[in-house]
DNA sequence: CGAATCTTTGAACTGAGTCAATTAAAGTGG
DNA sequence: CCACTTTAATTGACTCAGTTCAAAGATTCG
């Protein structure tokens, strides 16, 4: 809102896009989706460190990422800032507000991104004409789901080490479903917000890169990993919790 | 396991409930949902132990919970026990499995419960038949994503103590919402079960419950709770992680 | 009543948080 | 374009809370 610069266009893009980009950018089959054709909605571009939403706003609509990433966070009471999520092409952003009409998370871009405006009485309203656009959302809210699966997963692991090694593969996991090389990782974010999904220092981030890195597992320099032995890594993130009294599957 | 065969029904209650039960349970307005009356799903009845879905199995139907507990979870390759959630009434299980058709998460009964099951297909037309029903869903996703945050707020604190004052809060505000006696929690879960969805050692939950009853905040009986100074508890929750370099809130 | 599980408590060890200080990078403005 | 400021990242030292290992009660259930 408002003209913050560059504000809606950008130069070589088109400023509004079609339900059927929609489903291209959140890795649906688009092929018969004619009908979507008829069906736009505008693209918000996004400076680097420009907030998307803020925690409590008023839900207005959703927005499905387009390119870029952001980060997805709350503030709690005393500043701390807990990182939820990253988003990438193909997430939705909102979806965790929709049952009282407020955001719940705030969302943040970390290098220039552009997002899909659901303004939310429109995309309720071609949701309910479109049964793609309903499975899309249905969709989005399922990975997400599933991917906090994931990062609660991180957190539980006791090591830092381990919930960091978890991190990484399951970003290179996501690169890989948007096509990008899968063991190059540009890290968008910084050490701190690391810290913060993964719930534990910024300075143990910091001496877990060095740990894996020392053990060849990684090479890092600044704010860009490689993953140079995978197998290693999946290694790694074993170990959740030592549960001594683990596996009884009853013997028939 | 055991005697499976009393399977649907049992006496006293019904073997099916209408799109309005559905709506009650998981607190929507039924009022003007007459069309919903002649909508109708099975209910199945489980008791205490008895798995709902395991992991990893096709997604057949949702589930949403009528009464009862259910704990939400994954099992490790080591066997280790990941806690996601406990289901209680108006909850949807088997979310987090739309996206790709399997069940992502297992679910159990702590309790006698029954849950209302929403087999794929006709629960897919009926929402697209009743955008009522269409909305319950995205409501009910939208509540388990928030939850997840605050699950993830709760591992983020440092102190084993600060995380079980939130655990106990939210489970005592789930229940007031049900118009459960909110200060009189009865836990359905282990130590164990707490300690995995919390993130810490099950013995350190043992220890953390003492601690809040020598502070007078609580007090324990086997697995009744009772929240003696609720205020007490909601001072003890704060304090996430030290952030010396907190609000840097910019002053435009 | 006995077997299994759950829960509590104890003791020792260790890994991660905190505090602190230094270096590197990025952003700002003249 | 280069000083200057601010923020990010690394590294070290110290301390302590929580994990781990162990073992003893308590409770449940067959």
């Amino acid at each position: 809102m408002t003209t913050t610069q560059t504000d809606g266009l950008q130069d070589g893009d088109a400023a509004r896009c079609t339900g059927v980009d929609l489903l291209r950018w959140s890795g649906m089959p688009a092929e018969e989706a004619t009908a979507l054709r008829d069906v736009s909605f505008p693209v918000k571009w996004l400076s680097a460190g420009q907030p998307l939403v803020v925690q409590g706003a008023p839900l207005e609509s959703l927005y499905l990422v387009r390119s870029g990433t952001l980060k997805v966070f709350q503030t709690e009471r005393d500043g701390y800032e807990q990182v939820h999520a990253f988003a990438l092409r193909g997430d939705v952003l909102g979806l965790d507000g929709l049952h009282d009409e407020r955001h719940a998370t705030a969302a943040t871009a970390l290098e220039p991104s552009s997002v899909a405006v659901l303004a939310l009485r429109e995309w309720q309203r071609a949701t309910r004409e479109h049964p793609l656009l309903a499975r899309l959302q249905a969709r989005a809210a399922s990975l997400e789901l599933a991917r906090r699966g994931a990062t609660l997963h991180n957190m539980a692991a006791v090591a830092a080490e381990v919930r960091l090694a978890r991190f990484l593969l399951q970003l290179s996991a996501r690169q890989a479903l948007l096509e990008f090389p899968p063991r190059k990782l540009r890290l968008r974010m910084s050490r701190r917000d690391i810290a913060s999904l993964l719930g534990v220092s910024h300075e143990s981030v910091s001496r877990s890169l060095g740990i894996l890195a020392t053990e060849g597992l990684i090479r890092v320099n600044h704010r860009e990993v490689d993953l140079v032995d995978e197998r290693g890594l999946l290694a790694r993130q074993s170990a959740t919790r030592a549960e001594r009294d683990a596996p009884r599957l009853m013997s028939h």
